[in-house]
RNA sequence: GGUCUCUUGGCCGAGUGGUUAGGCAGCGGUCUGCAAAACCGUUUACGGCGGUUCAAAUCCGCCAGAGACCUCCA
């Protein structure tokens, strides 16, 4: 049974896509899944990456489980931080967006996070905005200061029920800096904003200027699922104010729940502190890559851990998430070098069996990443033993490798693909081997080891067995 | 000030009433011409103090420490 942790309740429950209960996995409708995704003024961070990638595994999991998913993220393509962006280099809002929306696309990649249906992007939702608007007006719900609309909480009875926050509170709130705001009451929060002359802007029936932040993902989920939705996620930071907000308009305005289940990530951490922009203690993918790590390892690392807990990210611990990958890959390639017929071993048989057991049931108690590894790698070790016993026959490969297929359809880390940066051909490499494995008949280890050293050099690792001289890059 | 979460062995991290998670590092071993790589093994840890219970890392209370949200944020 799948489980996930909802915000809304506080508690663990049964996911239910859909509402109701039916007997078999292949009989809900496709799930519908809503990310928050990024505001693209510049290069995301880890931290970003670490709440995009809970998507992911969501996701993978999700379908691994049997479940058909259709998922959504926007890119937030208008705001104050890509419109300044945009104003001081001078060039339209449009080509400043375009090129951080296509390295945030990079960057998902790099990561292995797989694409998802939908990527709306706000600047092409203003129509779904303009009719929220209106039926909060017609509501009664919105009022107007200068050319700004406005959303009143106060008319609004449920506010507050996501974050389990008071409103009451909001209006004693220390940090509330009231100088920024012309509203009636300070918790209200701008459904549109007047602009100023140079601010690019959009004409709804109610006015001219440009979104405010929450509207735009009411707006897409309308536009896109134009019902309540099963999942909407993103990171514990948006839980208040985007997310209670983004509730209380859209259920205001169509009368019926917004999201079924809110799963929130929690924040990546630096030296105890969280990650962010504002704070300057953060790195982009590229910092990490042009230090040497590979994207395997930094998507490895970052899976880890717990969607729901605070994690610290190291560079020490970033160091050591490559060792567990060769070992991961060391079975692979014991599986992929077996050439031997004969029979599948019952044991092996049943170790497959129980590993899918073990993986499944760990990640239906609300994605747990950690523990599914756990069993991997126990099950590593078995196979270890087993290959050690007997070399695996063709078949045992094959159902072994079949296994971990499954297995990485969730994780995404086994069969990474990674640009090699090998400057040798696969010939090439052959061919030093042979060479090297001469002069070691000849016993002249001189020469052998400067073969070695050499091919180590170009990031090729011999290593040699009973069967002969293997290699690998590093 | 208000709200909430976390504290597990050298390090990282699951577990959440009774069953040795796992990974990294270190150490020991197997293999090897030597290495490397790989593989195997590696003796039970849960912030402190109380309480509940036959039984607590797990539930409750207090204390200490850390973090997040209340403002743009993943």
């Amino acid at each position: 049974m799948v489980k996930f942790y909802n915000t809304m309740s506080k508690k663990i429950e049964e996911f239910i896509p859909g509402g109701e209960k039916k007997e078999s996995i292949n009989d809900y409708p496709p799930v519908s899944i809503y990310s928050c995704g990024p505001t693209v003024y510049g290069f995301a961070h880890i931290g970003n990456f670490r709440t995009f990638l809970f998507n992911d595994i969501l996701r993978r999991f999700l379908k691994f489980r049997g479940f058909k998913v259709n998922h959504t993220m926007n890119i937030t393509d208008v705001d104050d931080k890509t419109i300044k962006g945009a104003l001081s280099e001078g060039v339209s809002l449009k080509e400043y967006t375009a090129r951080f929306t296509d390295i945030f696309f990079e960057d998902l990649k790099k990561l292995n996070i797989e694409e998802f249906e939908h990527y709306p992007r706000a600047t092409d939702s203003i129509d779904a905005m303009n009719e929220i608007i209106n039926r909060l007006e017609k509501k009664g719900l919105v009022y107007k200061d200068n050319n700004s609309i406005y959303f009143s909480i106060s008319k609004y009875s449920d506010y507050g029920k996501l974050s389990k926050i008071d409103p009451e509170s909001i209006k004693s709130g220390t940090r509330y800096d009231t100088d920024e705001y012309h509203k009636d009451d300070i918790r209200d929060f701008a459904l549109w904003k007047e602009i100023s002359k140079e601010e690019p802007g959009w004409q709804i029936d109610l006015g001219y200027g440009r979104p405010g932040w929450h509207i735009e993902c009411s707006a897409m989920i309308r536009k896109i699922y134009n019902t309540t939705i099963d999942i909407h996620t993103g990171g514990v930071d948006l839980v208040f104010p985007h997310h209670e907000n983004e509730i209380a308009q859209s259920e205001a305005a169509f009368d019926e729940p917004f999201v079924r289940y809110w799963l929130h990530a929690e924040h990546l951490l630096v030296d105890n502190s969280k990650m962010s922009k504002s704070k300057g203690n953060f790195y982009t993918l590229n910092d990490l890559i042009e230090q040497g790590f590979s994207s395997r390892a930094i998507r490895y690392l970052l899976l880890t851990a717990h969607y729901r807990k605070q994690f610290n990210f190291t560079l020490d611990n970033l160091k050591n998430a490559s060792q567990p990958l060769s070992r991961i890959d060391n079975l692979v390639l014991n599986c992929e070098k077996s050439q031997k017929s004969g029979e599948i071993r019952e044991l092996i048989k049943d170790r497959i069996d129980k590993l899918i057991n073990d993986f499944t049931s760990s990640l239906d108690n609300d994605l747990n990443v950690s523990g599914a590894l756990g069993h991997f790698f126990e099950a590593i070790t078995d196979f270890n033993k087993y290959y050690t016993e007997s070399n695996f026959t063709l078949e045992e490969s094959r159902i072994i490798l079949e296994c971990l297929q499954k297995i990485d359809s969730v994780l995404g880390i086994i069969f990474f693909k990674e640009e090699k940066k090998v400057s040798l051909s696969e010939q090439d490499i052959e061919d030093y081997i042979i060479k090297r494995d001469n002069a070691k008949k000849d016993k002249n280890w001189d020469e052998a080891d400067r073969i070695r050293d050499l091919l180590l050099d170009k990031g090729v690792v011999l290593e040699d067995s009973k069967e002969g001289t293997r290699w690998k890059t590093v």
